[in-house]
DNA sequence: TGTACATCAGTGAACGCGCGTTCACTGATGTAC
DNA sequence: TGTACATCAGTGAACGCGCGTTCACTGATGTAC
């Protein structure tokens, strides 16, 4: 049955959002297209009126969580660094990949999928240590940005190994690593 | 037609061996059975008089894959912490999922599958970690343990970060870094 | 050492299943008069 | 503003395909005498 073209839009951004959330919870072999059209509310029929398959959707959904990102990134470190980090390599941003950090979540998927979704990652990456940069200590931006980066590539080692790990008390400890690495470049 | 007892165990290892290596590049779900045996020189029916299922094998294969990370971390180390560093991060084991560290190609998948596979994980990381104390700086045990802890993290996500943006200069610019950031706690 | 036979590693066809994708259809929406 | 009709968002059955897994079969291996 139609529905209203405003409808139908918002249709659309729910299937992205719901993408945004699954595939990064499950990984993008994880959750099928049945699934997820589900999880949005709607069957599985109505898809390719939205996308070109399910790689375009990827895209998008990696793009939106990257958002995400970004607008938590921005109001996370308005409150100081150290902050943060905390909220970063907390217990509670392990155990909700689907609703945390796209980079941590995805960037092994992404290794293994096509150049447009590399593209939206590099940019997620970019955007990511320039905010870091305005955080992080050194003499010159150029130290900074390499401040930024090194600290973004712990941040995110951390996190992933600290899932792969498990409860155990090695993730404690890898989180708390990563925690005094990184804000010894506070600045 | 049957085979002689040391072929089959032979055959085995080879299956293991294939699997290691095309977990790493492709990930759990991204190879079938049939097209790893094929590349086992064997035929898909014969798996099942070698492993229970194909997460019985994943399990032994990352157990493998992760042994040689020891045995390339022991070689590594042995010749210093940075010329370990140099390599870890090259363009080369950027480009050799399938024979590089087992943590960057298989941590996030890992984080997705259940207990059997997270316990080998942690032995992986523990392992590593441990390599690493010897060569990082600190004053107590704890403090060393710490640094190695951030520099796994840091390695681990430089790579799978770097994996993931491409070839841009991005991925130079976070490897050069990670390599900073580790170096500052060499010993 | 040689023969007779039980064992069993590997083969390849077949299984049910869920995947991504397509399509004929429905009926409310949007539009033309 | 009201009516008549074209549009098209969403439905659900169906498609071919590759997946993990099973199984009857083959014939060389290993063993008993």
């Amino acid at each position: 049955m139609r529905v209203s073209r405003a409808q139908a839009d918002e249709n659309r951004e729910r299937i992205i959002d719901t993408a945004a959330q699954l595939f990064r919870e499950k990984g993008f072999d994880g959750i099928g297209l049945n699934d997820l059209m589900q999880a949005a509310g709607l069957t599985r029929g109505g898809f390719y009126g939205h996308f070109e398959s399910k790689q375009d959707l990827a895209v998008q959904a990696c793009r939106r969580a990257l958002q995400a990102n970004a607008v938590t990134l921005g109001d996370g470190l308005r409150e100081g660094l150290a902050t943060f980090v905390d909220g970063y390599l907390s217990d509670a941003h392990c155990a909700d990949a689907g609703g945390g950090c796209a980079l941590a979540a995805l960037a092994a998927d992404v290794a293994r999928q096509d150049e447009s979704l590399r593209a939206v990652l590099r940019d997620g990456v970019a955007r990511f240590a320039t905010a870091l940069e305005s955080q992080v200590a050194g003499a010159t931006e150029a130290e900074r940005r390499d401040a930024a980066l090194a600290s973004l590539a712990m941040l995110v080692g951390a996190v992933i190994l600290a899932r792969a790990v498990g409860d155990a008390s090695l993730s404690a400890d890898l989180r708390a690593a990563a925690r005094r690495g990184v804000l010894a470049h506070a600045g």
